[in-house]
DNA sequence: ATGGTAGCACGGCTA
């Protein structure tokens, strides 16, 4: 099985783009983020039409994430559970089953969490967009803790806005204090890596040099100037399948690319 | 320090 991760910011415009690669790379299921479209106003028919399901957790004008599938998906919860006062759509959890066996997929879009605001003791400035990044990083670890205790294999992917180490930037140093690579957001990170993860990207494209953003502005595509902030984390029972993984940089450099590109993995189920 | 680009939606926020 096939499974893989694409931020296409804003699937308004990333129609013709989308469809592109759901037709080369033909992944079993995909997770979507900033989908930036209501459930009602998103274009099911250019995903239905090539056979595959959807379901969407989307909100007007930003965030939004989906999951499309070519196995039926099941038991689908919206929403980061832990808050019921959070509005934001950024969170979507499905099961599939084959006949080997079944997957619990999370599509996720983490809060960017710039501009960093700090209180002079540098706590994050409480109603902060950088506290909410903690916090929401938080309430995803224990929902983490709620699903690895469900003991089957676990996928958690999507576009995490953390860059975990300084070789997946290409200039780590432009990145020190930005809420992608400031020391809290990678030790939130690796806290939620501790709960017994596999880097999937990593374990399989070791080294640097491997990116999945690239800025617009400035041509930082043309010159690599990118960072690797979208991951694929996989529970011990999904690492033991692991069979192979990509980065598919090339719909980058297509017509009107998304600024990500998409990422998958190849499970033996 | 600024401005560089893009999406949604049509003003200003988000990235």
């Amino acid at each position: 099985m096939k499974i893989a991760s694409f931020n296409i910011n804003g699937i308004k415009a990333r129609g013709p783009a989308l469809e592109r690669w759901l037709d080369s790379a033909s992944p079993d299921l995909a997770v979507l983020q900033e989908i930036k479209s209501t459930d009602e106003n998103f274009p099911r028919a250019l995903i239905e039409d090539k056979g595959y399901t959807l379901e969407t957790h989307g909100q007007k004008g930003f965030n939004g994430v989906a999951i499309v599938s070519k196995l039926p998906l099941e038991d689908v919860i919206r929403g980061l559970p832990g808050d019921e006062s959070d509005t934001q759509a950024r969170w979507i959890e499905a099961t599939v089953s084959t006949q080997k066996g079944a997957l619990r997929i999370v599509g996720l879009y983490l809060p960017n969490g710039n501009p960093v605001e700090l209180e002079s003791d540098g706590q994050p400035v409480a109603g902060g967009k950088y506290a909410y990044k903690l916090a929401w990083m938080a309430r995803m670890e224990r929902r983490l803790q709620e699903l690895l205790a469900l003991e089957m294999p676990l996928a958690v992917m999507g576009d995490y806005n953390i860059i975990p180490q300084a070789e997946d930037a290409a200039r780590p140093d432009a990145w020190r204090e930005d809420a992608l690579f400031r020391l809290p957001s990678r030790k939130a990170f690796r806290r939620i890596m501790a709960l017994g993860f596999t880097d999937a990207l990593r374990a399989c494209r070791q080294g640097p040099g491997h990116y999945t953003f690239w800025d617009y502005q400035a041509g930082a595509f043309e010159r690599n100037d990118g960072i690797r902030i979208d991951h694929v984390l996989l529970n011990a029972y999904a690492a033991d399948l692991l069979q192979d993984c990509q980065i598919d940089s090339e719909t980058r450099a297509g017509e009107k690319p998304s600024y990500h590109v998409p990422i998958w993995a190849e499970l033996a189920l």
